[in-house]
DNA sequence: CGAAGATATTTTCCTGGTAAAACACCTGTT
DNA sequence: AACAGGTGTTTTACCAGGAAAATATCTTCG
């Protein structure tokens, strides 16, 4: 059998690279310059999704209902399901199973508007805030464990243009506006 | 109403950079870095997927049968179920329902192996090949369209910090090893 | 040869997401 | 007041994925 590209390759790099090189044996023609980053972050976020699944699972939370409870927690006030909705890019109907699994657990609590009573207002319990607060310095100092392997002037290059990228997706896709004003 | 950090706020930036305001209101304790480069990530990855799928659409393929194709495509010979689960990075369970429905499409084709009847053993169709070199160009041109507002440095930029993360990610988190010796 | 261990693939079961529909409620107009 | 149009949330129906179990098959060993 002879010898053909595989990700492990003595330095032959990151998996995407390898299958840029197939792509150019296969299909010369390719401008394969997109996969280089569309399929790079891809898997990047696949790991980095994996990764930040095992810290949480020892708090008990999945990744979705950390996202609900943290955007409670940074904006320190109650919100709408539609807020937390917009704030989690996620469905509304999403948020509805993520609170019921929330409000059974006893992180978060819900009251009906006073004014217009098709609204709900959710909002941390004291039990959720302590949760929130323990299990969110492990995890961001779990991430800064998977990424200490960076030079930090590289890590600060790869956050800007991230950033770059991310501003021209969110404006040109039509981004989500979250309600914070 | 008191103006608060939005996304959206004149020149504030993406809204990854907004939700990093907010905790170091909330919890200016916090290391948010890692926030800066893996949700960003996540962002990207979230909004990309967003725009890939529409372009597939019009060629009747999601974004999973569409891996299963190039896969099939890049490699250039036949692969088993197994194989593509590694080079797609998914279950043997998705691979089996993917190919269920490429198989009824008559994009793909399986025969059992002649020596170990537990293989099997999936190649592209003529049809197959035609629709996968028909759509990838479409697709590459699409995602090029969609990077085209990052300037060429920035960009080339990216992809080297993301091949290094990427690499990194690969190699701490036990990254996948495809078949491909 | 038979049994144990291993392997490739599929099936089963469950989870969590989304789009659309349903429901309740609100606002504005006549 | 009645109605139309709009809105917030939940429910419904469906889908795709993964983990584990099941099934079929292979390899090795005594």
């Amino acid at each position: 059998m002879t010898p053909q590209d595989g990700p492990a390759g003595a330095g032959r790099g990151d998996t995407v690279a390898s299958v840029v090189r197939q792509w150019h044996r296969t299909r010369p023609d390719l401008d394969t310059g997109p996969i280089e980053i569309v399929g790079r972050i891809t898997r990047c976020a696949a790991l980095l999704q994996q990764t930040e699944d095992a810290p949480l699972r020892r708090a008990g939370l999945s990744r979705a209902e950390y996202d609900v409870l943290c955007a409670l927690r940074r904006m320190d006030r109650e919100l709408t399901p539609g807020d937390l909705a917009r704030e989690t890019f996620s469905s509304g109907a999403a948020v509805t199973k993520r609170l019921k699994r929330l409000t059974e657990a006893g992180l978060v609590a819900r009251r009906v508007d006073t004014r217009d009573r098709r609204v709900a207002h959710v909002s941390l319990t004291e039990e959720g805030r302590a949760h929130v607060d323990a299990v969110l310095p492990a995890q961001l100092a779990f991430e800064r464990g998977v990424l200490g392997g960076l030079a930090e002037s590289d890590a600060q290059e790869l956050g800007q243009r991230l950033a770059e990228l991310l501003q021209l997706l969110e404006g040109s896709l039509g981004g989500p506006r979250p309600a914070a004003f």
